[in-house]
DNA sequence: CTGAAAGCGCTTACAG
DNA sequence: CTGAAAGCGCTTACAG
């Protein structure tokens, strides 16, 4: 069936384009009658609109806030779901979709509600955001609601709120994913670790889902590999982690292995003797440079940078094809070692989705 | 900077829209003097154009040929390029971009020539394709090159070919990473074999090089865990297959795991005791399968659904924008077990990248 | 070699 | 409540 032109269904109903039009997009002043019959013509003929046509028409203007940590020192990982919008971006600012961002500080609350105010002030017409911080989010996020703004969280998923969709990870599987593969490397009654950090550092959700998810994997399935849990200040001079971690190894021979169910295993990953199989998560900079060094045996990857391009495109469906996105979208969880890392860095840092991203 | 407009350009050159027109596009029928005038100032005000309103009055068609293996009894291998190719049509439609399929049968050569021929009939504006038999290949490209049609290939990279570009896995790295898990299952001087069909099971060169990643691992890194080699034809009788693969074992007990570097693990991974660790490639649905089962430890994917949406996103981009890809795309040599692959299928069958895709 | 005009399929004021 | 006209930023004949 050839698609028909506005000009065409108008020429049907014996209307002009200009009555077609409101009825497409339910603006008011039809009579009841008239939009009936243009409506079943449109429905007949299932009728759409060109996309093309109305972005250049209408030369409506939709900018996108997103509101993320900005990269820090401590960890660039916010870098590469930036890249990702940045990337998803290039593919729809030609429909007049502009992006602007609100990039917070990841180890500090008050920046959060700051950035979250400048959002909001700037009236954006969709916003992804990462609220990392939950408490300070539930409170800004009513903001966005008594003004209509539709949003959609990425990295971290809050519930009770009525975000239009969720990217992200499923921390919990990724839990039980790093738990399956400590596995591997435990004797039969070797014990692994859990590595936790005393610092506030960031995602705390994510991260208490992973621990939950590894224990529960061997609870269920290993129970006889006991699951022990250190803390480490990943703020503390090194030889005070140093000592730290020797003495716990020295108080726990049958340790195999060391979990960091955070993004810092990097920080910590020198300390441990080869023996010790280390799983932590997320492709950061210094991360890579460990595996690379062999101290880590596997990280888990949130593709993140699928994340940020995702997360666009869904918003631009959302926005201009009015597509309801559905609840979650839950990214892979990748497992990363030696051998495959130069494969899935090079898609993070060269944008594979979008080639020749700059 | 203010983005200009063909009609700012041309009053800025004191010219008609039309001929600026003729300078962007580099149509013949320009004086020399007023080409560069023009050029001058489209250079020194960095104009492009509008993609969207050029779409809209060319009306210009563009038709992607796409020639892959159509979906097998065997193998539902081929479902997940198609369903990237049509997730990335999707995100192109709207600029005139139709595709059409030419699927031939990738246990027959001659499906392969004939399904080539009608591609070059149909006269398309570019084309993707995956040369998995290289001879016919190389025999049938040159009618492309004749033509001066672009063509991309994915999944099996052959050289000496002026393919805009390549998308798929790097085969030998795959054999790596297979090698490099296989060795957490092995003692001290356990060996491993490499279970190889008889039968030509499309792609020789990935599974030639798969075997050569898998090799030189062990040959480089654990000289001391032999590497064997085991012949089954997938096509034989179940009876047959079994005692074959009994017989190996009693000749072999050091045999502590199986690679399988072809799509067929499946076929296999019954006949196999549980003490024996099988690693194997692809996520068809009957090895999906296995893996749930646990007759499988590991799957590499190849990210067939991302390589479909790469390489029409890529061809897009030249057809359109001119813009020339790199040479090569490597996809994600991802890594799946039964705790992640709920999330890697539901990706490629569902679509996360284009959601919602039906 | 160059320009003026019509048109791509919509949307947006404006008039009635 | 409805229509006629202009315009979005290009491209395409056609005329000269």
């Amino acid at each position: 069936m050839k698609k028909l032109t506005i000009k065409e269904i108008a020429q049907l109903a014996n209307v002009s384009e200009g009555t077609v039009d409101r009825v497409i997009h339910n603006r008011s002043g039809v009579s009841e009658r008239t939009r009936q019959k243009i409506q079943q013509i449109i429905d007949r003929h299932e009728f759409s609109l060109n996309p093309i046509a109305s972005a250049l028409a209408s030369s409506r203007q939709y900018t996108i806030g997103v509101l993320i940590p900005r990269k820090d020192i401590r960890s660039d990982y916010w870098e590469m779901p930036y890249r990702g919008i940045e990337a998803g971006w290039a593919r729809i600012k030609d429909f007049g979709f502009s992006v602007r961002y609100f990039l917070y500080d990841q180890f500090d609350e008050a920046s959060f509600d700051t950035c979250f105010d400048q959002l909001v002030e700037a009236a954006p017409d969709g916003v992804i955001l990462a609220p990392i911080f939950a408490r300070e989010a539930a409170q800004k996020i009513p903001l966005l609601e008594e003004r209509q703004i539709p949003y959609l969280f990425m990295d971290t998923q809050l519930v009770g709120f009525e975000s239009i969709s969720f990217v992200g990870q499923d921390s919990f599987e990724g839990g039980v994913v790093a738990a399956r593969l400590m596995q591997l490397f435990l004797s039969e009654k070797g014990k692994s670790v859990i590595l936790q950090t005393r610092q506030n550092i960031s995602n705390h959700d994510a991260i208490f889902k992973r621990i939950g998810g590894y224990q529960s994997f061997f609870a269920t399935n290993y129970p006889q590999n006991e699951v022990l849990t250190l803390f480490v200040a990943d703020t503390a001079a090194i030889p005070e982690m140093q000592s730290q971690i020797r003495a716990f190894l020295e108080a726990h021979p049958a340790v195999e292995g060391v979990f960091v169910p955070s993004s810092r295993i990097s920080t910590f990953s020198g300390f441990f003797p080869n023996r010790i199989a280390l799983i932590g998560f997320d492709t950061t900079t210094s991360n890579i440079n460990a595996l690379e060094r062999g101290e880590i045996k596997f990280l888990i990857s949130q593709k993140s940078f699928d994340q940020g391009f995702q997360a666009v495109l869904l918003l631009f469906d959302y926005l201009l094809y009015k597509k309801i996105p559905r609840r979650q979208y839950f990214s892979d969880i990748e497992i990363v070692l030696k051998e495959n890392i130069k494969y899935t860095s090079f898609a993070n840092n060269n944008s594979k989705i979008f080639p020749d991203f700059k």
